[in-house]
DNA sequence: TTATATTTTTAGACAAGCCTAAAAATTTAA
DNA sequence: TTAAATTTTTAGGCTTGTCTAAAAATATAA
């Protein structure tokens, strides 16, 4: 139905939509890792296809038919790094690369059965909601521990980073999907933030605190 | 590490060379539903990256590299067909085309693994053989239906014919993978073969007895 | 063994998707 | 509000994998 790129393009756009309606030239460069000339002409491919809405120099949109296809891509994605996790034992740090490549095989059918061995999980092993076979799923509510108040108490729910690096730091910290914390302090000189978790403190960077979410 | 393209090639002369050592351009062409010269291109690309043996007008056969790709491209198509039907309760009829694109996801560590959740299956739903992480898998044994002496008695095993009409046809006159049958007469005008299945007469064409594998 | 038919290769072209370099539009700053 | 900086687009080119048409090699038949 869509190409490899196609795809991408708009799982790219989809994820910068999140942020800031308009998504611009340069966002769609830096997020796919490409250059601004190349961006222009898909966009003008993707506009053709009434994918996006798209006029020279003012950003681009997805259409209702552009976000259906993201979606759904994102369906496959996090379907498949469930599989991967659930059924095959995976660590959450190692799915990402293979679920990019697995959520380009195109069978809807494929996808409802393997939603269905699988019992309709809600969240990938990141937290990431599992949109359902229309396409429904409700976003994440959370916040980033950086933007709580000092003894907000709640659960990890998700992260903002899905690299490895990141993830197995977490793994390390025993700071995994599920856990309770508290924030008991945040160092305003360098936006340090000292939690509590299993009844001991935690010393986390502005950085860290920044990519890992909280549900309250 | 290698292209669509380039799997899907290698994959064909692999099964081409079953039949005759040497494989043409236009066999090639025929398998891949592409032109002679889009092959000769593709096979100039191949020899140059030491896949094929490939002199001008002498056709090609596979290096050991090449071999050890396809066999490897073989045992990624064969373990998700029987993902597809032993988890998804797929038919063996509807599995084909999907196996097609997930043969070419790259991960080994994926497939090993997913060879190990599933018990080393060592057979695909059609009875083809399943190469183990090795690369090591014996070639089936069989016959074509066609070719075996009056009154010989075996059981059905394999098939020549993937597609899902044959495989359909197959499923609805209950000739399936283990059943035990007794070819009691070949009609010498057309060929036709008439079975002995559960204690009930059946008969079949020359072509289904061609397409049709049994060990003996 | 020569003529004909078939197969294979070459030549030249095209679409997709990417690139660099330069031009045009927009934004920011003086 | 004009100048400078930044962003985006255009122009032209490259690679992969495909195609058609024509030429070359090989196989077949008279």
């Amino acid at each position: 139905m869509y190409t490899l790129a196609e795809e991408n393009y708009l799982k790219a756009i989809y994820k910068l939509s999140m942020v800031a309606k308009n998504v611009s030239t340069n966002q769609i460069a830096a997020e796919l890792a490409t250059k601004a000339s190349s961006v222009t002409d898909m966009l003008r491919k993707l506009a053709e296809k009434l994918l996006i809405n798209y006029t020279r120099y003012q950003g681009v949109s997805l259409t209702q038919t552009g976000e259906k296809v993201a979606v759904n891509i994102i369906r496959r994605h996090r379907l498949w790094e469930y599989f991967l996790v659930e059924k095959l034992n995976f660590k959450w740090d190692e799915v990402h690369e293979m679920a990019e490549e697995m959520e380009h095989i195109s069978s809807t059918e494929l996808i409802d059965r393997l939603d269905e061995f699988m019992g309709f999980p809600t969240r990938d092993p990141h937290g990431d909601p599992i949109p359902d076979s229309q396409g429904n799923f409700k976003q994440n509510d959370l916040k980033p521990i950086s933007a709580v108040d000092i003894n907000a108490c709640g659960i990890i729910s998700g992260v903002r980073d899905h690299s490895s690096a990141f993830l197995q730091y977490l793994e390390k910290k025993q700071l995994t999907i599920g856990k309770k914390i508290t924030v008991k302090e945040i160092i305003t000189y360098d936006n340090t933030v000292i939690l509590q978790m299993d009844n001991k403190d935690l010393q986390i960077s502005r950085d860290v605190a920044n990519n890992l979410l909280i549900a309250l």
